[in-house]
RNA sequence: GGUAUCGUGGCCGAGUGGUUAGGCACAGGUCUGCAAAACCUGCUACAGCGGUUCGAAUCCGCUCGAUACCUCCA
Protein backbone atom coordinates (compact mmCIF):
# COMPACT_ATOMS: atom_id res chain seq x y z
CA UNK A 1 0.00 0.00 0.00
CA UNK A 2 1.56 3.45 -0.74
CA UNK A 3 0.23 6.34 1.54
CA UNK A 4 -0.27 8.91 -1.49
CA UNK A 5 -3.09 6.46 -2.92
CA UNK A 6 -5.68 7.10 -0.30
CA UNK A 7 -7.48 9.59 1.47
CA UNK A 8 -7.84 8.26 4.87
CA UNK A 9 -10.52 10.38 7.27
CA UNK A 10 -10.93 10.77 11.11
CA UNK A 11 -13.24 11.70 13.51
CA UNK A 12 -10.80 14.16 15.18
CA UNK A 13 -13.07 14.84 18.78
CA UNK A 14 -10.81 17.82 19.20
CA UNK A 15 -12.81 19.89 16.22
CA UNK A 16 -15.86 17.51 16.63
CA UNK A 17 -15.07 17.08 12.62
CA UNK A 18 -14.22 14.05 10.73
CA UNK A 19 -11.11 15.27 9.01
CA UNK A 20 -8.77 14.30 6.43
CA UNK A 21 -5.46 12.86 8.02
CA UNK A 22 -2.60 14.70 6.85
CA UNK A 23 0.44 13.73 9.38
CA UNK A 24 3.03 16.52 10.48
CA UNK A 25 5.77 14.88 8.75
CA UNK A 26 4.78 13.17 5.47
CA UNK A 27 4.67 9.04 5.66
CA UNK A 28 5.68 9.40 9.58
CA UNK A 29 2.73 8.91 11.99
CA UNK A 30 3.17 9.71 16.08
CA UNK A 31 0.46 8.08 18.00
CA UNK A 32 0.01 8.46 21.79
CA UNK A 33 -2.59 6.23 23.61
CA UNK A 34 -3.27 6.42 27.23
CA UNK A 35 -2.44 2.77 28.40
CA UNK A 36 -3.97 0.85 31.70
CA UNK A 37 -3.69 1.87 34.99
CA UNK A 38 -1.93 -1.26 36.34
CA UNK A 39 -3.57 -2.03 40.22
CA UNK A 40 -6.12 -4.73 39.06
CA UNK A 41 -6.84 -7.44 36.48
CA UNK A 42 -7.53 -5.99 32.53
CA UNK A 43 -11.15 -5.26 32.13
CA UNK A 44 -13.12 -6.40 29.28
CA UNK A 45 -14.10 -2.31 28.52
CA UNK A 46 -9.93 -2.11 28.29
CA UNK A 47 -9.49 -4.84 26.02
CA UNK A 48 -12.17 -3.27 23.37
CA UNK A 49 -10.47 0.26 23.61
CA UNK A 50 -7.00 -1.22 22.64
CA UNK A 51 -7.95 -3.55 20.17
CA UNK A 52 -9.85 -0.39 18.94
CA UNK A 53 -6.13 1.47 18.50
CA UNK A 54 -4.44 -1.68 17.33
CA UNK A 55 -6.56 -1.81 14.48
CA UNK A 56 -6.11 2.14 14.00
CA UNK A 57 -2.46 1.71 14.23
CA UNK A 58 -2.24 -1.56 12.00
CA UNK A 59 -4.33 0.29 9.20
CA UNK A 60 -1.80 2.98 9.42
CA UNK A 61 0.73 0.22 8.93
CA UNK A 62 -1.05 -0.76 6.02
CA UNK A 63 -1.26 1.84 4.35
CA UNK A 64 2.62 2.49 5.08
CA UNK A 65 3.33 4.57 7.26
CA UNK A 66 6.20 4.53 9.50
CA UNK A 67 4.21 4.89 12.94
CA UNK A 68 5.80 5.44 16.16
CA UNK A 69 3.19 4.05 18.61
CA UNK A 70 3.50 5.20 22.34
CA UNK A 71 1.10 3.39 24.86
CA UNK A 72 1.92 4.36 28.71
CA UNK A 73 1.32 2.22 31.65
CA UNK A 74 0.14 4.44 34.61
CA UNK A 75 1.87 2.58 38.02
CA UNK A 76 1.44 5.99 40.29
CA UNK A 77 -0.55 9.16 40.51
CA UNK A 78 -4.11 7.68 39.54
CA UNK A 79 -5.79 7.84 42.91
CA UNK A 80 -9.02 6.26 44.04
CA UNK A 81 -12.14 7.71 45.55
CA UNK A 82 -10.27 8.38 49.47
CA UNK A 83 -7.39 10.06 47.50
CA UNK A 84 -4.85 6.70 48.03
CA UNK A 85 -3.13 6.22 45.33
CA UNK A 86 -4.29 2.92 43.43
CA UNK A 87 -1.06 1.43 43.51
CA UNK A 88 -0.32 1.86 46.95
CA UNK A 89 -3.72 1.00 48.10
CA UNK A 90 -3.27 -3.10 46.12
CA UNK A 91 0.28 -3.16 47.98
CA UNK A 92 -1.57 -2.56 51.45
CA UNK A 93 -4.46 -4.64 50.87
CA UNK A 94 -2.07 -7.68 49.57
CA UNK A 95 1.08 -6.41 52.16
CA UNK A 96 3.12 -6.06 49.21
CA UNK A 97 5.15 -3.38 47.69
CA UNK A 98 3.24 -1.13 44.93
CA UNK A 99 5.71 -2.25 41.92
CA UNK A 100 5.15 -5.69 42.89
CA UNK A 101 1.36 -4.21 41.98
CA UNK A 102 2.26 -2.72 39.34
CA UNK A 103 4.49 -5.62 37.55
CA UNK A 104 1.67 -8.29 38.58
CA UNK A 105 -1.06 -6.32 36.85
CA UNK A 106 1.49 -5.04 34.19
CA UNK A 107 2.40 -9.10 33.06
CA UNK A 108 -1.37 -9.76 33.15
CA UNK A 109 -2.27 -6.53 30.79
CA UNK A 110 0.36 -8.35 28.61
CA UNK A 111 -0.90 -11.27 28.26
CA UNK A 112 -4.30 -10.27 27.78
CA UNK A 113 -3.05 -7.70 25.01
CA UNK A 114 -1.21 -11.10 23.24
CA UNK A 115 -4.09 -13.28 23.66
CA UNK A 116 -6.01 -10.79 21.95
CA UNK A 117 -3.40 -10.59 19.11
CA UNK A 118 -3.00 -6.97 19.43
CA UNK A 119 0.49 -5.46 18.29
CA UNK A 120 2.48 -4.08 21.07
CA UNK A 121 3.39 -0.28 21.15
CA UNK A 122 7.06 0.81 19.92
CA UNK A 123 7.29 2.27 23.17
CA UNK A 124 5.49 1.45 26.82
CA UNK A 125 6.84 4.43 29.02
CA UNK A 126 5.71 4.11 32.93
CA UNK A 127 4.76 6.76 34.89
CA UNK A 128 7.23 6.20 37.32
CA UNK A 129 10.27 5.20 35.28
CA UNK A 130 9.61 9.54 34.44
CA UNK A 131 9.24 11.26 37.32
CA UNK A 132 12.55 13.67 36.00
CA UNK A 133 10.55 14.96 32.87
CA UNK A 134 7.61 15.31 35.04
CA UNK A 135 8.89 17.55 37.57
CA UNK A 136 10.65 19.37 34.33
CA UNK A 137 7.33 20.07 33.12
CA UNK A 138 5.96 21.23 35.73
CA UNK A 139 9.08 23.73 36.50
CA UNK A 140 8.36 24.83 33.17
CA UNK A 141 4.28 25.50 33.58
CA UNK A 142 5.61 27.78 36.72
CA UNK A 143 7.92 29.68 34.69
CA UNK A 144 4.84 30.24 32.67
CA UNK A 145 2.92 31.57 35.21
CA UNK A 146 0.47 28.64 34.80
CA UNK A 147 0.98 27.40 38.32
CA UNK A 148 1.14 27.81 41.89
CA UNK A 149 2.94 26.02 45.04
CA UNK A 150 0.72 26.02 48.17
CA UNK A 151 2.06 23.84 51.31
CA UNK A 152 4.46 22.04 48.95
CA UNK A 153 1.88 21.01 46.37
CA UNK A 154 1.67 22.30 42.63
CA UNK A 155 -1.66 23.14 41.23
CA UNK A 156 -2.52 24.66 37.77
CA UNK A 157 -4.29 27.75 37.36
CA UNK A 158 -6.58 26.83 35.22
CA UNK A 159 -8.61 30.19 35.60
CA UNK A 160 -5.80 32.11 34.53
CA UNK A 161 -4.45 29.70 31.82
CA UNK A 162 -8.39 29.90 30.31
CA UNK A 163 -8.51 33.58 30.37
CA UNK A 164 -5.36 33.95 28.59
CA UNK A 165 -5.72 31.14 26.16
CA UNK A 166 -9.54 31.47 24.87
CA UNK A 167 -10.65 28.90 23.01
CA UNK A 168 -8.32 26.35 24.61
CA UNK A 169 -9.56 25.00 27.98
CA UNK A 170 -12.78 23.31 26.99
CA UNK A 171 -12.71 22.70 23.76
CA UNK A 172 -12.15 19.18 23.51
CA UNK A 173 -14.66 18.29 26.71
CA UNK A 174 -17.34 20.63 25.51
CA UNK A 175 -17.00 22.25 28.86
CA UNK A 176 -17.39 26.01 30.03
CA UNK A 177 -15.16 27.00 32.42
CA UNK A 178 -17.65 29.04 34.33
CA UNK A 179 -20.51 26.52 34.31
CA UNK A 180 -18.05 24.29 36.06
CA UNK A 181 -17.41 26.95 38.78
CA UNK A 182 -21.22 27.54 39.15
CA UNK A 183 -21.81 23.89 39.90
CA UNK A 184 -19.38 23.18 41.73
CA UNK A 185 -19.86 26.21 44.10
CA UNK A 186 -23.00 23.65 45.77
CA UNK A 187 -20.84 21.09 46.56
CA UNK A 188 -17.86 22.71 47.17
CA UNK A 189 -15.69 20.68 49.49
CA UNK A 190 -13.89 21.66 52.18
CA UNK A 191 -10.34 19.84 51.48
CA UNK A 192 -9.32 22.16 48.80
CA UNK A 193 -6.09 24.59 48.93
CA UNK A 194 -6.56 24.92 45.75
CA UNK A 195 -7.62 28.76 44.45
CA UNK A 196 -9.86 27.46 42.47
CA UNK A 197 -12.05 24.24 42.14
CA UNK A 198 -11.10 24.05 38.64
CA UNK A 199 -7.84 24.16 39.41
CA UNK A 200 -6.00 20.40 39.62
CA UNK A 201 -2.76 19.03 40.95
CA UNK A 202 0.54 18.88 39.13
CA UNK A 203 2.86 17.76 42.25
CA UNK A 204 1.08 16.49 45.33
CA UNK A 205 3.03 16.31 48.65
CA UNK A 206 2.89 13.27 50.48
CA UNK A 207 0.89 12.81 53.65
CA UNK A 208 2.68 10.27 56.12
CA UNK A 209 2.35 6.72 55.36
CA UNK A 210 2.09 7.33 51.61
CA UNK A 211 4.43 4.57 49.85
CA UNK A 212 5.75 6.05 46.25
CA UNK A 213 7.28 9.27 46.78
CA UNK A 214 10.12 11.22 45.21
CA UNK A 215 11.81 14.26 46.27
CA UNK A 216 11.21 17.62 43.76
CA UNK A 217 11.80 20.99 44.34
CA UNK A 218 8.49 21.66 46.16
CA UNK A 219 8.39 18.64 48.33
CA UNK A 220 8.65 14.77 49.10
CA UNK A 221 5.21 13.69 46.97
CA UNK A 222 4.46 12.17 43.61
CA UNK A 223 3.06 13.72 40.43
CA UNK A 224 -0.37 14.39 39.53
CA UNK A 225 -2.51 11.73 36.84
CA UNK A 226 -2.68 13.99 34.16
CA UNK A 227 0.97 15.24 33.68
CA UNK A 228 2.46 12.00 32.34
CA UNK A 229 0.65 11.57 29.73
CA UNK A 230 1.71 15.09 29.13
CA UNK A 231 5.15 14.64 30.05
CA UNK A 232 5.69 11.29 28.09
CA UNK A 233 4.10 12.18 24.80
CA UNK A 234 6.62 15.55 25.09
CA UNK A 235 9.33 13.51 25.50
CA UNK A 236 8.97 10.38 22.64
CA UNK A 237 7.10 12.42 19.87
CA UNK A 238 7.93 16.05 20.62
CA UNK A 239 5.59 18.81 21.88
CA UNK A 240 3.46 18.49 18.99
CA UNK A 241 2.52 15.42 17.11
CA UNK A 242 -0.16 13.68 15.11
CA UNK A 243 -2.76 11.49 17.18
CA UNK A 244 -4.26 11.19 20.79
CA UNK A 245 -6.40 8.46 22.03
CA UNK A 246 -7.99 6.99 24.78
CA UNK A 247 -11.15 5.73 25.98
CA UNK A 248 -14.09 8.02 26.07
CA UNK A 249 -14.36 8.44 29.29
CA UNK A 250 -10.96 10.06 29.82
CA UNK A 251 -11.85 13.15 27.74
CA UNK A 252 -12.58 15.05 31.06
CA UNK A 253 -10.82 15.58 32.93
CA UNK A 254 -7.80 14.04 31.91
CA UNK A 255 -7.31 14.74 28.23
CA UNK A 256 -8.60 18.05 28.94
CA UNK A 257 -6.00 18.80 31.35
CA UNK A 258 -3.00 17.10 29.48
CA UNK A 259 -4.36 19.47 26.82
CA UNK A 260 -4.10 22.46 29.28
CA UNK A 261 -1.05 21.62 30.60
CA UNK A 262 0.98 21.17 27.16
CA UNK A 263 -0.07 24.48 26.37
CA UNK A 264 1.05 25.74 29.79
CA UNK A 265 4.51 24.13 29.62
CA UNK A 266 5.36 25.07 25.77
CA UNK A 267 2.34 27.35 24.36
CA UNK A 268 1.55 24.80 21.62
CA UNK A 269 -0.96 21.95 21.50
CA UNK A 270 -0.57 18.66 21.82
CA UNK A 271 -2.06 16.42 19.17
CA UNK A 272 -3.49 17.60 16.34
CA UNK A 273 -5.66 14.45 15.62
CA UNK A 274 -7.66 13.41 18.97
CA UNK A 275 -9.82 9.94 18.62
CA UNK A 276 -11.68 8.44 21.45
CA UNK A 277 -13.24 5.17 21.84
CA UNK A 278 -16.55 4.36 23.15
CA UNK A 279 -17.59 2.53 26.09
CA UNK A 280 -18.43 -1.72 26.16
CA UNK A 281 -21.97 -2.43 27.43
CA UNK A 282 -23.43 -5.68 28.84
CA UNK A 283 -27.07 -6.49 28.18
CA UNK A 284 -28.09 -2.87 27.42
CA UNK A 285 -26.21 -1.56 31.03
CA UNK A 286 -23.34 -0.71 31.95
CA UNK A 287 -20.79 -3.34 32.99
CA UNK A 288 -21.46 -3.19 36.93
CA UNK A 289 -19.88 -5.83 39.28
CA UNK A 290 -22.14 -4.56 42.06
CA UNK A 291 -25.05 -5.36 40.29
CA UNK A 292 -24.22 -8.40 38.52
CA UNK A 293 -24.01 -7.37 35.40
CA UNK A 294 -20.54 -8.15 34.93
CA UNK A 295 -17.56 -10.59 33.27
CA UNK A 296 -14.28 -10.53 33.25
CA UNK A 297 -12.21 -11.42 30.44
CA UNK A 298 -11.33 -15.40 31.76
CA UNK A 299 -14.47 -15.70 32.18
CA UNK A 300 -15.49 -14.95 28.59
CA UNK A 301 -12.48 -17.50 27.10
CA UNK A 302 -14.26 -20.27 30.00
CA UNK A 303 -17.33 -19.73 29.53
CA UNK A 304 -17.78 -20.08 33.52
CA UNK A 305 -20.51 -17.46 34.28
CA UNK A 306 -24.65 -17.67 34.26
CA UNK A 307 -24.49 -14.40 31.64
CA UNK A 308 -22.45 -16.86 28.80
CA UNK A 309 -24.23 -20.07 27.17
CA UNK A 310 -20.86 -21.04 26.39
CA UNK A 311 -16.60 -20.02 26.26
CA UNK A 312 -15.92 -17.45 23.42
CA UNK A 313 -12.56 -17.28 21.72
CA UNK A 314 -10.79 -14.49 22.01
CA UNK A 315 -10.49 -14.14 17.93
CA UNK A 316 -14.42 -14.15 18.79
CA UNK A 317 -14.42 -11.19 20.88
CA UNK A 318 -11.75 -9.68 18.40
CA UNK A 319 -14.58 -10.25 15.44
CA UNK A 320 -17.51 -9.11 17.84
CA UNK A 321 -15.36 -5.29 18.48
CA UNK A 322 -14.98 -5.40 14.57
CA UNK A 323 -18.45 -5.28 14.36
CA UNK A 324 -18.94 -2.20 15.35
CA UNK A 325 -17.77 1.40 14.67
CA UNK A 326 -14.88 1.54 17.30
CA UNK A 327 -17.18 5.23 18.73
CA UNK A 328 -19.92 3.30 18.88
CA UNK A 329 -21.33 1.98 22.41
CA UNK A 330 -20.88 -1.62 21.87
CA UNK A 331 -24.04 -4.27 23.97
CA UNK A 332 -22.08 -7.37 24.22
CA UNK A 333 -24.94 -10.25 24.77
CA UNK A 334 -24.21 -13.89 24.71
CA UNK A 335 -26.85 -14.32 21.34
CA UNK A 336 -24.24 -11.36 20.04
CA UNK A 337 -21.11 -13.44 20.49
CA UNK A 338 -22.83 -16.76 18.66
CA UNK A 339 -23.72 -14.87 15.87
CA UNK A 340 -20.12 -13.32 15.74
CA UNK A 341 -18.42 -16.77 16.70
CA UNK A 342 -20.74 -18.20 13.49
CA UNK A 343 -19.51 -15.35 11.72
CA UNK A 344 -15.72 -15.60 12.64
CA UNK A 345 -15.74 -18.95 11.67
CA UNK A 346 -17.20 -18.83 8.15
CA UNK A 347 -14.93 -16.50 7.42
CA UNK A 348 -11.96 -18.25 8.24
CA UNK A 349 -13.26 -21.08 5.94
CA UNK A 350 -13.85 -18.95 3.02
CA UNK A 351 -10.66 -17.58 3.70
CA UNK A 352 -9.34 -21.18 3.02
CA UNK A 353 -11.41 -21.88 0.00
CA UNK A 354 -10.27 -18.57 -1.57
CA UNK A 355 -6.86 -19.29 -1.30
CA UNK A 356 -6.72 -22.84 -2.50
CA UNK A 357 -9.09 -21.22 -5.67
CA UNK A 358 -6.20 -22.07 -8.73
CA UNK A 359 -4.88 -19.18 -10.25
CA UNK A 360 -4.60 -19.65 -14.50
CA UNK A 361 -2.08 -16.66 -14.67
CA UNK A 362 -1.61 -17.68 -18.58
CA UNK A 363 -5.27 -16.77 -19.58
CA UNK A 364 -5.05 -12.97 -18.65
CA UNK A 365 -6.20 -10.85 -21.40
CA UNK A 366 -6.75 -7.45 -20.05
CA UNK A 367 -10.49 -7.73 -19.96
CA UNK A 368 -13.04 -7.01 -17.19
CA UNK A 369 -16.06 -9.47 -16.83
CA UNK A 370 -19.06 -8.46 -14.78
CA UNK A 371 -18.43 -10.50 -11.99
CA UNK A 372 -14.82 -8.84 -11.90
CA UNK A 373 -15.94 -5.48 -11.29
CA UNK A 374 -18.22 -6.58 -9.09
CA UNK A 375 -15.73 -8.39 -7.02
CA UNK A 376 -13.06 -5.01 -7.70
CA UNK A 377 -15.89 -2.63 -6.39
CA UNK A 378 -16.49 -4.63 -3.20
CA UNK A 379 -12.47 -4.68 -2.48
CA UNK A 380 -12.44 -0.94 -3.44
CA UNK A 381 -15.56 -0.09 -0.81
CA UNK A 382 -13.49 -2.59 1.67
CA UNK A 383 -10.52 -0.10 1.87
CA UNK A 384 -13.18 2.84 1.79
CA UNK A 385 -14.89 2.12 4.50
CA UNK A 386 -11.57 1.40 6.44
CA UNK A 387 -10.32 5.21 5.13
CA UNK A 388 -13.46 6.78 6.32
CA UNK A 389 -12.63 6.71 9.88
CA UNK A 390 -11.85 3.32 10.54
CA UNK A 391 -14.98 2.02 9.64
CA UNK A 392 -14.18 -1.79 10.71
CA UNK A 393 -18.02 -2.85 10.16
CA UNK A 394 -17.95 -1.62 6.74
CA UNK A 395 -14.79 -3.49 5.60
CA UNK A 396 -16.37 -6.43 7.02
CA UNK A 397 -19.96 -6.17 5.40
CA UNK A 398 -18.09 -5.72 2.04
CA UNK A 399 -15.34 -8.81 2.98
CA UNK A 400 -19.20 -11.04 3.60
CA UNK A 401 -20.44 -9.62 0.06
CA UNK A 402 -17.15 -11.14 -1.44
CA UNK A 403 -17.27 -14.22 1.02
CA UNK A 404 -20.36 -15.13 -1.12
CA UNK A 405 -18.33 -14.50 -4.50
CA UNK A 406 -15.82 -17.35 -3.30
CA UNK A 407 -17.90 -20.18 -2.38
CA UNK A 408 -20.48 -19.35 -5.86
CA UNK A 409 -16.65 -19.80 -7.63
CA UNK A 410 -15.72 -22.63 -5.22
CA UNK A 411 -19.24 -24.46 -6.40
CA UNK A 412 -18.69 -23.51 -10.05
CA UNK A 413 -22.05 -21.49 -9.82
CA UNK A 414 -20.22 -18.94 -11.67
CA UNK A 415 -17.32 -20.38 -13.90
CA UNK A 416 -13.96 -19.62 -12.98
CA UNK A 417 -12.98 -18.59 -15.75
CA UNK A 418 -15.70 -16.01 -15.83
CA UNK A 419 -13.43 -14.13 -13.06
CA UNK A 420 -10.09 -13.23 -14.49
CA UNK A 421 -7.15 -14.56 -12.49
CA UNK A 422 -5.61 -11.55 -11.67
CA UNK A 423 -8.86 -10.38 -10.01
CA UNK A 424 -8.41 -13.96 -8.21
CA UNK A 425 -5.04 -12.84 -6.84
CA UNK A 426 -6.60 -9.82 -6.07
CA UNK A 427 -8.78 -11.04 -4.02
CA UNK A 428 -7.03 -13.58 -1.98
CA UNK A 429 -4.65 -10.76 -1.20
CA UNK A 430 -7.29 -8.31 0.01
CA UNK A 431 -8.41 -11.50 2.04
CA UNK A 432 -4.75 -11.83 3.26
CA UNK A 433 -4.78 -7.94 4.05
CA UNK A 434 -7.61 -7.50 6.10
CA UNK A 435 -8.34 -10.86 7.70
CA UNK A 436 -4.65 -10.84 9.33
CA UNK A 437 -2.67 -7.14 8.38
CA UNK A 438 -5.81 -4.99 9.20
CA UNK A 439 -8.48 -6.55 11.51
CA UNK A 440 -5.40 -8.83 13.40
CA UNK A 441 -7.12 -11.80 13.79
CA UNK A 442 -5.75 -15.68 13.75
CA UNK A 443 -7.35 -18.73 12.25
CA UNK A 444 -7.94 -20.50 15.47
CA UNK A 445 -9.88 -23.32 14.03
CA UNK A 446 -6.69 -24.31 12.48
CA UNK A 447 -4.62 -24.10 15.31
CA UNK A 448 -7.70 -26.00 17.38
CA UNK A 449 -6.76 -29.21 15.20
CA UNK A 450 -3.73 -30.08 17.20
CA UNK A 451 -1.22 -32.01 16.64
CA UNK A 452 0.42 -34.24 13.69
CA UNK A 453 -0.63 -37.41 16.43
CA UNK A 454 -4.15 -35.83 16.26
CA UNK A 455 -4.47 -34.81 12.43
CA UNK A 456 -3.15 -38.98 11.65
CA UNK A 457 -5.94 -40.34 14.00
CA UNK A 458 -8.47 -38.39 12.67
CA UNK A 459 -7.62 -39.31 9.08
CA UNK A 460 -7.48 -42.71 10.07
CA UNK A 461 -11.15 -42.61 11.62
CA UNK A 462 -12.16 -40.68 9.09
CA UNK A 463 -10.93 -43.26 6.16
CA UNK A 464 -12.33 -46.33 8.46
CA UNK A 465 -15.91 -44.42 8.74
CA UNK A 466 -15.43 -43.78 4.59
CA UNK A 467 -15.22 -47.46 3.90
CA UNK A 468 -17.76 -48.19 6.44
CA UNK A 469 -20.17 -45.59 4.60
CA UNK A 470 -19.17 -47.26 0.86
CA UNK A 471 -20.68 -50.60 2.54
CA UNK A 472 -23.63 -48.98 3.37
CA UNK A 473 -23.06 -49.74 6.84
CA UNK A 474 -24.53 -46.74 8.18
CA UNK A 475 -24.73 -47.95 11.57
CA UNK A 476 -20.82 -47.95 12.18
CA UNK A 477 -20.44 -44.70 9.95
CA UNK A 478 -23.06 -43.09 12.74
CA UNK A 479 -21.08 -44.74 15.58
CA UNK A 480 -17.86 -43.15 15.03
CA UNK A 481 -19.81 -39.85 14.02
CA UNK A 482 -21.67 -39.77 17.42
CA UNK A 483 -18.81 -40.93 19.59
CA UNK A 484 -16.60 -38.27 17.80
CA UNK A 485 -19.51 -35.19 18.40
CA UNK A 486 -19.47 -36.98 22.26
CA UNK A 487 -15.59 -36.06 22.09
CA UNK A 488 -16.33 -32.67 20.89
CA UNK A 489 -15.20 -32.66 17.16
CA UNK A 490 -17.84 -32.84 14.23
CA UNK A 491 -17.57 -34.80 10.86
CA UNK A 492 -19.12 -33.20 7.92
CA UNK A 493 -19.68 -35.17 5.15
CA UNK A 494 -18.58 -33.31 1.81
CA UNK A 495 -18.94 -33.97 -1.43
CA UNK A 496 -15.50 -34.51 -1.37
CA UNK A 497 -15.25 -36.77 1.83
CA UNK A 498 -15.05 -35.80 5.56
CA UNK A 499 -13.82 -33.09 6.45
CA UNK A 500 -14.02 -32.77 10.96
CA UNK A 501 -13.67 -29.54 13.06
CA UNK A 502 -13.80 -29.22 17.11
CA UNK A 503 -16.86 -27.95 18.37
C1' G B 1 -29.14 18.71 38.96
C1' G B 2 -25.67 20.15 34.70
C1' U B 3 -23.10 18.84 30.01
C1' A B 4 -22.70 15.48 25.99
C1' U B 5 -23.72 11.20 23.06
C1' C B 6 -27.13 7.62 21.64
C1' G B 7 -32.14 4.88 20.95
C1' U B 8 -32.32 0.89 13.82
C1' G B 9 -36.09 -5.43 12.08
C1' G B 10 -36.18 -11.70 16.99
C1' C B 11 -30.54 -10.46 18.40
C1' C B 12 -25.72 -7.65 17.34
C1' G B 13 -24.86 -3.65 14.28
C1' A B 14 -23.37 0.08 9.74
C1' G B 15 -25.32 4.11 7.32
C1' U B 16 -28.13 8.13 5.86
C1' G B 17 -32.68 14.04 3.45
C1' G B 18 -35.25 10.15 -1.94
C1' U B 19 -31.23 3.89 -3.52
C1' U B 20 -30.77 -4.08 -0.56
C1' A B 21 -25.54 -2.39 4.69
C1' G B 22 -23.59 -6.90 6.80
C1' G B 23 -23.69 -10.95 10.37
C1' C B 24 -26.68 -14.31 13.46
C1' A B 25 -31.51 -16.37 14.14
C1' C B 26 -35.89 -17.86 11.41
C1' A B 27 -38.62 -19.93 6.86
C1' G B 28 -38.34 -22.40 2.06
C1' G B 29 -35.04 -24.91 -1.32
C1' U B 30 -30.42 -27.63 -3.27
C1' C B 31 -27.15 -31.46 -1.69
C1' U B 32 -27.35 -35.94 1.44
C1' G B 33 -28.62 -43.00 3.59
C1' C B 34 -30.11 -39.81 7.75
C1' A B 35 -28.28 -35.70 10.29
C1' A B 36 -24.89 -31.86 10.42
C1' A B 37 -22.18 -28.67 7.43
C1' A B 38 -22.15 -25.91 2.97
C1' C B 39 -24.66 -23.11 -0.73
C1' C B 40 -29.12 -20.50 -2.87
C1' U B 41 -33.69 -17.73 -1.99
C1' G B 42 -36.94 -15.06 1.31
C1' C B 43 -37.54 -11.85 5.70
C1' U B 44 -37.30 -4.03 4.51
C1' A B 45 -36.62 -1.80 10.44
C1' C B 46 -35.13 2.90 12.09
C1' A B 47 -38.20 4.83 20.56
C1' G B 48 -42.97 7.99 20.95
C1' C B 49 -45.42 12.63 19.60
C1' G B 50 -45.31 17.11 16.83
C1' G B 51 -42.82 20.34 13.05
C1' U B 52 -39.70 21.72 8.46
C1' U B 53 -39.64 19.53 3.34
C1' C B 54 -42.07 17.65 -3.04
C1' G B 55 -40.01 13.75 0.18
C1' A B 56 -37.30 12.16 6.88
C1' A B 57 -35.39 6.76 9.91
C1' U B 58 -31.76 10.81 8.43
C1' C B 59 -32.99 18.14 9.95
C1' C B 60 -35.70 20.87 14.32
C1' G B 61 -38.64 20.68 19.07
C1' C B 62 -40.72 18.01 23.11
C1' U B 63 -41.40 13.31 25.85
C1' C B 64 -39.53 8.67 27.42
C1' G B 65 -35.24 5.45 27.88
C1' A B 66 -29.79 4.21 27.84
C1' U B 67 -24.68 5.58 28.43
C1' A B 68 -20.46 8.82 29.56
C1' C B 69 -18.47 12.90 32.14
C1' C B 70 -19.09 16.69 36.07
C1' U B 71 -12.59 19.84 38.38
C1' C B 72 -6.70 14.85 43.18
C1' C B 73 -11.65 11.05 44.03
C1' A B 74 -17.08 9.86 41.35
Amino acid sequence: MNTTKRTLKISNTLSGKKEVFTPLHEGFVGMYVCGPTVYNNVHLGNCRTFTSFDIIYRYLLHLGYRVRYVRNITDVGHLTDDGEDRMAQGARINKIEPMEVAQKYTLDFHDMMRTLNNLPPSIEPRATGHILEQIEMVQRILERGYAYERNGSVYFNTRKFAQENPGVYGRLSGRVLDELMAESRSNLKSQDEKDHPADFALWMKARPGDLMVWKSPWSVGFPGWHLECSAMSTKYLGQTFDIHGGGGDLKFPHHENEVAQNHGACGCAPARYWIHTNMLQLNGAKMSKSEGNYITPEQLFSGDSPLLSKAYSPMVLRYYFLQAHYASVLDMTDEGLLAAEKAYRKMMEVNKILQQLPADTTVYDGSESEHDRAILRHIEEAYEGMDDDFNTAIALAHLNELSSYVHKIANQQIPLNDVSPWVIERLKATFRAFLFDIFGLKDETESANGSDLVEGLMALILDIRANARAQKDWATSDKIRDALAALGIAVKDGKEGATWTRI
